[in-house]
DNA sequence: CATGAATGAGCGTTCATTCAT
DNA sequence: GATGAATGAACGCTCATTCAT
């Protein structure tokens, strides 16, 4: 089994998949070392050559895999959202409970995702920088918000066909009961140091408010 | 020879007195302006000379009044912050009700003071640059969010203690409760285009959820 | 007569148009700094650091005259083009000669005027740069070349009337003419060091050429 | 041993030549790369990528052929400045006529050769950049302007001899009379979008002017 | 006090050149 | 030989800050 090989061996497809893998791998470099910098000092004061630093490269290399700051910074937060978004809709396939209990799963998976400082970041600078990119914030809020929203609305259905739940007429309800989640990973990131969230205890407390909240 | 003096007669006091008062309206209006533009685009990227022409002055008068940029947005910061301050207590200070009626008009005032454009867009700030200015955020803890928890946990206990509540032992339940007011604000920055809130109506699911879910 | 004065009298208009001078001032040197450097090395190749060093200012200060390089450029090329026409008109205002008189003064006057060497830049620029430039290529076609070549036209109609030009029927006579001109200009710039022009004798080399060339 | 080597079989000297065969197209490829961008947009701002590609070729192979961008560039020069010299003197072998005649042959082959494109761009670049590159500029003095003078001068002086023109003193006939040829050529690359020139009209009117000019 | 011209450090971006494959 | 990813020096332009008037 003699492989061949060499220098000009990118007939059988594999050296050229090696080339795409590393550019790959240097892409995911750069997005995760965008993603640390983005998030340390925020979207206007982030500097090239600390991204090219943090990933191990050279300034000019950046710009071979990203036409500009503002490209890499949508591309960083693109690419950090999605596993969010799958992770979401799997954890959500797990079905054949009562509502009380699959709102209890749903806010724990919530709360467990949570835990991945990633996704704080990515929130947070949403917030900080969502005016200044409103296709970004659009972005955001058509694959993790709103879609989240659905999730927690189809649970309450259940919950109010099934008679766990009463019926709520008021308008926000979903995002008030996600409120507690998302108050959580900003505060996490803004004033932990200052006034600890601990996470667990934190969310038995959302859960089991919420729960009573909703009971028929 | 009496006093000298040059054009105006800072005599009698009276002048002297408008003179700091000329001199404070200038500098409440270079906050003002301040906010609006550092709402607009961040701290980082906002210019001395937008805060500048916005405020009606030369670029080199800013510094007469502000050291740096830094200064002026942690004095900016301060500012517009003490006023949130004193209405919360203020509103507080009407207590001879129960427990589930003084939550309810304290959620209100809440979401009255929030109307404000100005205190969601100092929260949203101190999202974004906190980590950027530490002790802004401390300060902004210290004095808005620290002390809402306090109002928030006197009240709890005064209903657990006249039966109204029951006793929740989890960890943040103050944090929990002002969560819909806080995702609320911040909604209206940055999607509320996209997906409006109506407060009132808000309001009202959030009031319901959380007096249901404390109830005893 | 105590004028009063002091720092705050901008009001007679005297100290006003002091800064207006300085400032004025200040672009004409950079104008000539540019014209040096642009000259020097081409538009591309020109640093603007150079141009301000040329004019004995920062870098920044160059962009509180001008908006970009090439609008310096632009500006550069526009303002030095203008005493060029102003001189070729009054030049021409000496009128009651012969049409072989006027047109022998009229080429002298176009060599004394080359012997600027700003004018000859200015006219290798628009060559080198015309291209990337339409519309200063095009404003120096209507201002300079259009105008010289009425100039011409309109002597050459007075010698054909009066019976000392022979009439010629072709096209681009009057660029033929100037021809001889326009070439002395920019041999100067290229290629003098390799084979000096002597201007006076190939004036009038030029001159007798072409007086003969037309004469009857 | 004979002759070892590798892949290829360089032996019989034909596939050597083949081998060289395309060596040389390819460097011919890239000159003529390079005069399209160099014409475009002049030396400083042309890129070597856009050379590269207007070859069909990949960035770094340029530099297999060319050491440089200034290698490059005074490589095309020279290429493209040799059929122009051949071209020039087998111009000048038909030589049994009258200097009249061969005056104006000489000046009607110098404007046919000037219906090539390259040739004008070439003369406009050695004017833009000439400052730039001595040695270009010396270089085409020498085998173009110096040359084309030497052929007129020998007409001139036939023509002299044969009584058919008048004996100039003056210095810079030659030039002189090459002149509108020249300026036909820049004219057509800056400004014929503006006013055009017909060429074979202005051809006439050159040849006209000058015939007449000379004659004894 | 107020102005706004001037400064110069700093950053985003480009591109000639190199070199591992 | 040929490729194209990587480099890093260089440059256009910005903007917080200073200071003469």
């Amino acid at each position: 089994m003699n492989q061949g090989a060499g220098k000009g061996a990118n007939v059988s497809g594999l050296p050229v998949s090696r080339r795409l893998q590393q550019k790959e791998a240097k892409r995911a470099a750069l997005v995760d070392a965008a993603l640390k910098v983005f998030s340390r000092v925020g979207f206007a004061a982030a500097k090239m050559d600390d991204v090219a630093e943090e990933a191990g490269v050279s300034k000019g290399t950046v710009y071979l895999y990203f036409d500009s700051k503002e490209r890499l910074f949508e591309a960083m937060v693109r690419d950090k959202m999605a596993p969010a978004l799958d992770e979401a809709v799997e954890s959500f396939t797990v079905s054949d409970s009562s509502a009380t209990e699959r709102l209890r799963q749903h806010l724990r998976s919530l709360y467990a995702r949570m835990l991945d400082g990633d996704r704080r970041q990515i929130m947070r600078l949403i917030m900080a920088e969502g005016p200044n990119f409103p296709h970004l914030a659009a972005f955001y809020h058509q694959r993790i918000l709103s879609h989240g929203q659905g999730l927690i609305r189809s649970i309450i259905s259940q919950g109010v066909a099934s008679g766990e739940f009463r019926k709520m007429e008021g308008h926000g309800l979903a995002r008030n009961i996600a409120a507690g989640a998302i108050v959580a990973a900003i505060w996490k990131l803004v004033f932990d140091h200052l006034q600890p969230i601990e996470l667990d205890s934190y969310l038995e407390t959302h859960v089991d408010l919420v729960l009573n909240g909703l009971r028929a």
